[in-house]
DNA sequence: AAACGTCTCAACCGCGCGGAT
DNA sequence: CATCCGCGCGGTTGAGACGTT
């Protein structure tokens, strides 16, 4: 039996708002508030609407103080760092971007930043897969295609940017290291895990042959630090009440490559429902090599897929002046109140990442 | 200029959660 | 304790805008 509808459909007007109906219900609202109920609204101001689409309406276009498009550079940051970190939480992350809607972010990283990080690796990736033997064996047997399947978007994507940015920083990291993976991983989960490692040995080795500096650049990163600190206390989920950190970085520290950060700590203003507190900290250096040395990761046997790879960071490369990739004005008030024991912090944060698949549904 | 493809974004849909009864 | 119901969320859709051939 399926749930009953919210509204009586053959009555409810559907599709794009018009003026008027806009002036109603902006006009009723700002005069009496929303009354705490939606579903009734509609009916009190002769709107023939959903609650439902009101409720939409108001919050993602005409409520006071709504900013579209323009998205500055910080507001990518935070986007990113906070998607890595959280997935595809967006009513959290608007909760940290003032004037912004959770649908505007969604949109704006579906349609435009995830193409720049992931779009064309992710195509390459996966004709790599279905065109080795073995994967094709895999393919033929169905079981990894379901598997494919079920590894959600988000969670791949998660993956592969976390372990994009973690096998530059620490090339003896948790994916590098079979003994920290769990005991057990889907064949599919292995797959993408030695893959992606075998791309990067193969990258190394090139690169290493090519650019001589590239070593330098491995070694710089291995002293810095991602952490992204979420504190939610309206979060009801061990995993988010707590604090979500992601810290790819390293168990120790340098003082000849000062970490760059801002924290970013601002109360809800926008929906009055979540008080996030959050701090974030890359630094310049890191964020440099990583745009610098981009072809050294990922490198595919296949030469059109090296290049179609890097597309995206050529993209991204391309527009590093406007687009600065966790952005150098994370500055300075940071790490101290906010810093954490290193270890423990990629402990938690590979556990948190490795948590929150299984909670997902991957067995692991 | 027209046809076709791609992108963007407002809006819809269905589900889970939690408060009310 | 069970059920109902509204809210809020994330995923998806589709129309229009825009770009390319």
């Amino acid at each position: 039996m399926g749930r009953a509808p919210c509204c009586d459909k053959a009555n409810v007007k559907k599709g794009p708002w018009s003026p008027e109906e806009d002036a109603k219900l902006k006009a009723y609202i700002e005069k009496h508030g929303t009354g705490g109920n939606w579903i009734a609204l509609p009916q009190k101001i002769g709107l023939k609407r959903c609650g439902k689409s009101c409720r939409l309406r108001w919050l993602n276009y005409l409520r006071p103080n709504i900013k579209h498009g323009g998205f500055t550079e910080e507001e990518d940051n935070i986007i990113c760092s906070l998607y890595i970190s959280i997935g595809s939480r967006w009513s959290i992350i608007a909760a940290q971007l003032p004037g912004r809607t959770d649908n505007d972010i969604k949109n704006y990283w579906n349609t435009r930043l995830k193409k720049k990080l992931l779009g064309r690796r992710k195509q390459a990736q996966m004709n790599r897969i279905s065109t080795t033997g073995q994967d094709k064996k895999d393919v033929a047997n169905g079981a990894d295609e379901n598997a494919l399947q079920n590894l959600s978007n988000s969670a791949l994507e998660r993956l592969q940017l976390h372990m994009q940015l973690q096998s530059l920083r620490k090339p003896f990291s948790f994916y590098n290291n079979p003994a920290l993976w769990p005991n057990k991983l889907n064949p599919l989960q292995e797959k993408i895990i030695q893959q992606t490692l075998q791309n990067l040995n193969q990258s190394q080795n090139k690169t290493s042959l090519m650019q001589p500096g590239l070593g330098q650049n491995l070694e710089l990163l291995k002293h810095s630090a991602i952490s992204v600190r979420l504190q939610d206390q309206d979060l009801k989920n061990s995993d988010s009440s707590n604090i979500i950190a992601l810290n790819p970085g390293n168990t120790h520290s340098d003082s000849t490559v000062a970490p760059k950060s801002n924290v970013i700590q601002q109360p809800d203003s926008i929906s009055g429902c979540h008080h996030h507190s959050i701090s974030t900290t890359f630094t310049q250096d890191e964020i440099d090599n990583f745009l610098n040395s981009k072809a050294s990761s990922f490198l595919s046997s296949d030469d059109n897929n090296q290049m179609a790879e890097f597309d995206c960071l050529k993209e991204m490369d391309g527009s590093r002046d406007s687009l600065i990739w966790w952005s150098n004005e994370m500055d300075a008030n940071s790490a101290s109140s906010n810093s954490w024991d290193s270890a423990s912090l990629l402990q938690q944060s590979e556990g948190l990442m490795y948590q929150e698949y299984a909670q997902l549904g991957y067995n692991m």
